[in-house]
DNA sequence: GGCATTATGTGTATAATCTAAACAAAAGTA
DNA sequence: TACTTTTGTTTAGATTATACACATAATGCC
């Protein structure tokens, strides 16, 4: 193969994680010539002998330490020739989810420079961060209404309420409580626990949790919840 | 930056015509060290100046001649290592239609040795070309139920029961046509042309056109054809 | 020309699902 | 005890999906 390439290949990662009624993204701070102590998405350059997504986990690992709940391809970005300033640089970009009892806040005094930002407050990205980062916002909209993805944001044991609230978080609407609990509940694949959880005031809700296995039987037929 | 690389990435192309009331996928023969006379998938190497999109449009030119009337990017294949025997090979796979009137069957005594098969008569194909191909044909299948794309394999005006043979063929469902014409034209981007086609026997057909500002208005607000 | 054949084109009744909306229950607090 | 807060449930009406059969307009054959 007389082929000569120029071209590099990289992974990025947007992990979300879901907190204080908010959702984050997982960001780090560069440190190195380019875009030097800007914000940016997790990611790097692909080992010879690496599958990508190994690839990912492996920077994942490296740069925050943060195992993810669900990862899935989502776009790869290769038709600007000029989005890495110093050589061509095509990068298959991924999606993730981390379970929100996982999530460690990292200060931004670690010296790791990770640190989770609300995406309502996101701040300057390197490189075209921001188009992969909304991009898979997107994703993440529109796979919320087709696949139970939220459950991979929020703890094993959860309350209705924490479910509804990210539903209108990440979707920005309003929602009935009535009836999104009759259509969830329509699915099945949510199980009551018999514990309860009490918070300052009100009556105290029962704790929920995701069936897996009664999803994957429902898969095949496929769901849709529109909301 | 002083990364050195040694990964090689192409471009692949999933097309899809659909002509004698079947889907159809465009296949080389290869000339090369590899994979000798076997069929693949359209695609190469990319140039190092040369966006993606750019480069499976022009090896789509080069290798067959088609152009395409829809494109989208499908899915990079770079988990396996070992996809290309003489060295390590990410490839970005595309996902493109086109419009039946356009599809000049390619005889496989041409020069570029480029035919079109039936999707129900595969040959075998090289490299890991038929994990592409497959994800192609499940993201054809779920686009169909939700995005009007089934126009993009009929010619300009097409008959109601083209449409509706095009869904069956793909889907390989039933469809009660009542209901099917019933549901496709309660979306209102269809409309009637005033031509009609007769047909060996039977009542002369009216001939419809797919009107694609009526779509872009409703593209917001999403549409859903689950059949 | 009339009759059989073939494909197109249309309506309606029933079931299922979605939408909207209000009040009771179980806790804490004053 | 009554006031506040949050959870939990039901029902009626509107909309949408499903199931299903017959009239229409042409051709071909006798």
């Amino acid at each position: 193969m007389p082929i000569r390439q120029n071209i590099l290949i990289a992974v990025d990662a947007v992990v979300f994680g879901y907190m204080n009624a908010n959702l984050h993204v997982l960001l780090v701070k560069r440190n190195g010539s380019t875009f030097h102590k800007e914000w940016a998405l997790v990611g790097g350059f692909v080992l010879d002998d690496e599958p990508l997504t190994t690839a990912v986990k492996r920077e994942l690992k490296e740069e925050t330490g943060v195992q993810l709940d669900y990862l899935e391809q989502l776009y790869t970005f290769g038709d600007s020739v000029d989005r890495d300033p110093r050589s061509r640089v095509i990068s298959v970009a991924y999606f993730g989810l981390i379970n929100s009892s996982k999530i460690v806040p990292i200060g931004d005094t670690d010296a790791m420079e990770a640190k989770w930002y609300s995406v309502n407050e996101l701040p300057d990205l390197a490189f075209d961060h921001s188009d992969i980062l909304k991009a898979a916002l997107e994703r993440l909209r529109a796979k919320l209404t087709y696949k139970p993805i939220g459950f991979d944001l929020l703890p094993k044991e959860f309350l209705f309420s924490d479910l509804e609230q990210l539903y209108v978080t990440i979707l920005g609407k309003e929602i009935d409580r009535r009836n999104f609990r009759k259509k969830i509940m329509s699915f099945g694949f949510l199980e009551e626990t018999s514990l309860f959880k009490q918070k300052k005031s009100g009556r105290p809700a029962k704790l929920f949790r995701f069936n897996h296995l009664k999803y994957k039987e429902l898969e095949n037929k496929g769901i849709y919840f529109d909301l």
